[in-house]
DNA sequence: TATAAATAGAGGGATATCCATGTTTATGGA
DNA sequence: TCCATAAACATGGATATCCCTCTATTTATA
């Protein structure tokens, strides 16, 4: 006898969807920088690291901001760093961390990705609704920035 | 000169966004799953399959379904189909095709796998409410299937 | 029937992403 | 000062994911 699995509501399973949708949308952002050379998430870092220029973050402070894993941030530093479009300085008073900057040809690479970015940036829109899209940014950056079911759910 | 790169509203970036919020809950549900040594695009893979036990999908169709290139899929049945959990069987009337079906093992595994599963599941909607999952997944469903901006958006 | 076009998958190469572990450097306490 | 601890990052190994190209097979067409 095989374990009956009995009709699951596995199809409303809250990370599966986001997954779909967040390939989806990947696809199609990734599609319109592509004359740019850049992928979403390259695009997104360049940016994140760009807007904080005055203040350039260690790659543990770039890795909360992206809501992504520190030895992931190295990773998907390399290639940008092997492109001359990024570069780390090592911070003179803590030697462990690892500024990163944009560089020269890092800035020009964005002025080539904005306006692609901004296309299919508009593109979602019109198929959503700004309205929409603006809650729905909210509510993923709550989800992103505030889930941890961690704390509530540890007594056992 | 560097283009200076204005304020730009990166941060309203909904694929970004979408992005980290996928990546935030992909951890979360990753390490409820853990103990059953599945990861949740795993489960994913074999809840579909298993779902359509009756008529047992091809990779193509399975693509479709769970919004990934068909040679994601192959990269992603590789593991499973080595660790004998999901079998895969040529069309007896189209040798090109591969059917996808979840062995006894596999039914096992997602015996173990669904209590866990259900757990985060649980967790995620009583941090969001279970009203705004469901429309957050409604929203979702649509990008992922319904967007497609080309149709509009080709004439230049 | 012979062949062109389309379809299903496989394979190679690249980035994205995680976890677990190791290394270097700072920091705090005895 | 010496050592334990902690923090920041690097490395190795695995899966996830895409694109592009190639092969095998089927289907449509001349």
């Amino acid at each position: 006898m095989s374990p009956n699995i009995e009709p699951i509501p596995f199809g409303a399973c809250n990370c599966s969807t986001l997954r779909k949708a967040s390939r989806h949308l990947s696809q199609l952002y990734d599609a319109a920088l592509a004359p740019s050379g850049l992928k979403s998430t390259q695009a997104a870092i360049m940016m994140e690291v760009e807007r904080r220029k005055d203040d350039p973050p260690t790659m543990h402070e770039l890795a909360k901001a992206l809501v992504l894993e520190q030895s992931t941030v190295g990773q998907n530093l390399r290639p940008l760093e092997r492109d001359g479009l990024i570069a780390l300085k090592q911070d003179a008073a803590d030697r462990r961390r690892r500024h990163v900057t944009v560089t020269e040809a890092g800035r020009a690479k964005l002025a080539m990705v904005l306006p692609l970015w901004a296309g299919a940036q508009k593109r979602f829109e019109d198929f959503l609704g700004s309205k929409e899209a603006a809650e729905l940014r909210a509510t993923m950056l709550k989800v992103a920035y505030e889930f941890s079911p961690a704390s509530e759910d540890d007594s056992g």
